[in-house]
DNA sequence: GGAAGCGCGCTTAGCAATAT
DNA sequence: ATATTGCTAAGCGCGCTTCC
């Protein structure tokens, strides 16, 4: 049956619209039994109550919004079960929303917090350098997940705003630890864009510590940075940097890339 | 043309009615 | 007397219709 309202599971249950709400809120107000009985029907005809219009009456709603940048990621794909399965455990409503790669994931939080009312927002991707004033113009809490902000301060600053990320120093720092450890000296490395203030540019900070800690000099020359041209972070952009790491002659034994 | 009213689906509060 | 259920109205945002 397409389009049953609260009114149908009524009808079907012989009781009033009040007590079907009842049923479904919990409302300790109702007869056990009933409310069995209504959940019984709810579920025998798959009944979901409009969001809309509960979101209408209620002063906020339920729903955490998974803001992912970059659906295409594998790595952000293995993880949406795992958000799904923490929000609806603690209650609160998931709801996916994607943007392209090239988008402004600042401005689609701001425009989709005016468009529903949420809980909340997960980053999934982007967030890499926005200045903190146009993170704390999207009006609730935020958690960025998978990168870091420019700013390490700005969880203590702005309460509303919590990241959740990679230690990219110290596991970049691990990753050329295990190379040197294996005897490699020459590391050659694909480092982020050459104005790189977040991600990359932590990575290879690591990078060179291990090179240090493990007695070898850094060489400029074997550090390939993204193309400005090509998407950051992109399989072509990926390809053509090594490729051009490859043709330089340079001698190397090993490669990090920086994903 | 502009203001007012209505309907959509739902929740909630408050009170009345009915059953036990 | 108490528990349970029903009824009604308000209110949410927006688009549409009706009326002046």
């Amino acid at each position: 049956m397409a389009g049953l309202t609260i009114k149908d599971i009524a009808r079907i249950c012989g009781v009033s619209i009040s007590t079907v709400s009842r049923a479904i809120n919990n409302d300790p107000g109702i007869n056990a039994r009933t409310r069995e009985r209504v959940l019984q029907v709810v579920k025998e005809f798959n009944y979901i109550p409009n969001n809309s219009a509960r979101n209408l009456k209620m002063a906020e709603s339920n729903t955490i919004v998974l803001l992912v940048k970059g659906i295409n990621n594998p790595f952000f794909q293995s993880m949406f079960p795992y958000f799904q399965e923490g929000l609806e455990k603690e209650g609160y409503q998931y709801l996916l929303h994607t943007i392209d790669e090239d988008a402004d994931e600042a401005y689609a939080a701001e425009e989709i917090t005016k468009e529903k009312r949420l809980k909340g927002i997960i980053f999934l991707g982007g967030i890499l350098d926005y200045p903190e004033v146009v993170l704390e113009n999207i009006q609730v809490p935020v958690v960025l997940c998978s990168v870091a902000v420019v700013s390490p301060d700005l969880g203590k600053a702005e309460p509303r705003i919590s990241m959740v990320s990679i230690d990219d120093e110290a596991e970049a720092y691990k990753a050329v630890s295990c190379f040197c450890r294996k005897g490699h000296r020459r590391i050659a490395i694909i480092a982020g864009r050459k104005r790189d203030y977040t991600v990359g540019s932590r990575r290879l900070a690591g990078y060179k510590r291990a090179l240090q800690d493990h007695g070898i000099s850094f060489d400029p020359g074997l550090v390939g940075y993204q193309k400005e041209e090509l998407p950051e972070y992109s399989e072509a952009n990926g390809y053509a940097t090594a490729m051009e790491l490859l043709k330089s002659g340079r001698n190397f034994t090993a490669f990090f890339v920086i994903s």
